[in-house]
DNA sequence: ACTTGTAAGATGTATTACAAATTTAAACTA
DNA sequence: TAGTTTAAATTTGTAATACATCTTACAAGT
């Protein structure tokens, strides 16, 4: 009797199933990004249900990124765009963010960034080129004792490398975890002293290897780049617990 | 007159602006993972609005996985977890799904699973082991005629693999590439003749690096491994596209 | 041609009422 | 007393109506 008699009712309420609808209808391009949704009289037409109930499907849709409503003027489909996404990854590490969240996005970046930044070498565009040497001179040039601004820079600096891959899933991989950095800045960054000369030495090296094209150079010169910041963050963990 | 009357009105909506204050207390964890809401009674009182404005409010942020509302019962802040994550990344790779998606997505495994093979090599534990054992042997099995059932298997046990990293930023970046996999079959897979005998031999010597730690090795067998898939793309789209 | 005013149409909010599910506690039975 | 049933109270779901506010289009006036 366990297995026989269940799911029978749908359980989802009503609001929950024209949600369901209208997503189906969007996943399948009958409504196409970009085109208007009937209005909500016209809506509550069709599925034969109160303005409330329907409301409340159009107010998931929305916060879900599948559809945008302008107050005064309709409701469109908008596709759901690589920021959707992001948002939702920088919710989850929001959430999930805690004293072992940091090894764990270490391991990630220097799996993933060496080779990163040898597909930025292949695919780079001059005007990627550009930003990461500019980011690099404001680096270079940014008052040390803005620890906030340098480190600030830094991030952007991987950020740009990830963006140049042109390749949006290596985005949607790095981007949350980039502004993710920010707070753990307090454990790692601020625990050393001559960082900055080191590290503008290092991006050096890596834009040099991306500008050049040269793809072993860049992922080798990224995977020495990431074992500094590990060795960093090892040595924090050891003068700051071990004691 | 440039700069002095501009963003008079916040824009956001009522239920908006109750989202976000919400949305706050959950991501400060003054509302903790776990714990139920006021009613919605209670909180029309608190935020003096109507129980329209706040329901609406309220609907958004169980679409977007932050609470669980009961009927009846009442509304928990609910962790957001691996899955709601996994799934949004689903509707993204759903709406972005086209032809020029693939490359992209190939380009994604050939840069990070021979990465992943690496680190599962260092931290795969026994179960992980006999899993993908299974998995292999479950392969090695089936009806060469039962093309679906094998590229299943064949998925998974690249997520098998992505699995035994013990790293959810590596879970949530590949599972839901592994789930759109079925759909690039008729693109990739089905178009070759003695490809599980090749696979098959793949997956074992991928497994015994594992199996016995040699990090390179795994990262190495990987490696060949995507690029045989490659050249199989590769030679779909000459057959198809070329002539 | 440009600005202003007006009306129509769309979404946003408020209010009231009731339906349906759950929880709680009382009443009842063994 | 322990367990079950019943009933009431609580909570979320849906409906219906009214009005507010924003957008757009178009007409009127300068």
């Amino acid at each position: 009797m366990d297995e026989l008699f269940t799911n029978i009712g749908s359980k989802l309420t009503l609001s929950q199933k024209i949600e369901r609808k209208i997503e189906a209808a969007i996943r399948e391009k009958k409504l196409p990004v970009g085109s208007k949704l009937p209005t909500e009289r016209e809506l509550c037409g069709a599925f034969g249900v109160s303005r409330t109930a329907l409301r409340e499907a159009l107010r998931r849709l929305s916060a879900r990124g599948l559809i945008e409503i302008t107050k005064g003027s309709g409701m469109t489909v908008t596709g759901f765009k690589v920021d959707d996404a992001i948002k939702t990854m920088d919710l989850y590490y929001d959430m999930q963010f805690d004293q072992n969240l940091i090894p764990q996005i270490i391991e990630v970046r220097r799996l993933f960034e060496p080779q990163i930044a040898g597909l930025a070498a292949a695919q780079r565009t001059q005007n990627d080129l550009s930003d990461i040497q500019e980011n690099i001179e404001l680096f270079r040039a940014c008052d040390p004792d803005n620890i906030q601004l340098e480190s600030d820079l830094d991030n952007k600096f991987h950020l740009l490398i990830a963006r140049a891959t042109h390749n949006p899933i290596v985005q949607i991989t790095m981007e949350p975890i980039y502004s993710l950095l920010p707070r753990m800045r307090n454990f790692i960054y601020a625990s050393v002293d001559d960082e900055k000369e080191v590290t503008h030495e290092s991006h050096l090296l890596i834009f040099d290897a991306i500008n050049k094209q040269k793809h072993t150079d860049a992922t080798k010169a990224m995977n020495e780049h990431l074992d500094r910041t590990y060795e960093i963050y090892k040595r924090y963990l050891h003068t700051t617990f071990e004691k």
